[in-house]
DNA sequence: CAAAATACCTTGACAATCAAACAATACTGA
DNA sequence: TCAGTATTGTTTGATTGTCAAGGTATTTTG
């Protein structure tokens, strides 16, 4: 009982890890920081979003996400724009290059997720599927 | 055939962005530094290792660990200890408050466990440990 | 034994981060 | 309406994590 859960919870860590690794890697060969790559991940999955809500999906704080931003630009990764309805706020988008980074991530998450689930039937990958579906409803 | 995959690469980016997010969090409490952290659950989990060892495992310099291995020094969390038979190596070991820092995390590391699994039956919970064991060989 | 390799430490530089203070803009309630 | 408050993003100063490069002590190799 207890001892299965134990189990999971190994495997589950030692998943955390490998894919951690990996990702550190993978994202290395890009020039790209981990947190600019997390940036632009978000990013190209929101479209379009503005400062705080980059900062508050990031972990951080709206002076980090300046700095990081700015970085971004710089790389001409991404684009400032100003917001038609509060001019307080910013809104980030990705530029043709900062697409091609997303593009290109999201190949290499297709790929490591194919290798991974390489030893798995189609059967195990749904049952894989829907159990990660839940647990991230859980979280 | 490919959005199966797509999906199942969707559901372990979602599952992997969250357990990070959680991890941060609860690392924050504790008063260690996301780094520091790590460092700990990987010499907890070998009982002693060498500097090099451990910068291998976490895919940093020696450099970086030697001043890593100082701040867990002076926070009392680990002790280096002479290697017996190679005077070049320095063994890192968990002192007694390191071990309860390595033993409160691996509670919430259960307790987490059990939150995500909490929607998943006994044979499903199977399933997963299972496909996450197939998969940690894949990597 | 001499030369090369290894393990760790130190140093100097840089990037990531935060907290706090600031400016511009938006909201609110009297 | 408008005065006070809240929000958004930026700047600044300090701290931390990291690396590369060079140094020292030790081991291995030829």
């Amino acid at each position: 009982m207890d001892t299965k859960l134990e189990y999971l919870c190994q495997q589950i860590i030692e998943f955390y890890d490998k894919i951690s690794s990996w990702e550190q890697e993978v994202v290395k060969e890009s020039g790209l920081t981990p947190s600019q790559m997390h940036a632009i991940e978000i990013i190209g999955h929101a479209e379009e979003l503005r400062m705080k809500e980059l900062a508050e999906q990031m972990g951080l704080t709206t002076g980090t996400i300046t700095v990081m931003v700015d970085g971004l630009e710089k790389q001409g990764a991404v684009q400032r724009k100003r917001h038609e309805v509060d001019r307080r706020s910013i809104l980030v988008v990705l530029t043709d290059k900062g697409k091609e980074f997303f593009d290109e991530h999201h190949q290499l998450h297709m790929k490591l997720t194919q290798e991974l689930s390489s030893s798995l039937s189609a059967k195990e990958v749904g049952y894989l599927s829907s159990a990660l579906t839940k647990m991230n409803l859980q979280i």
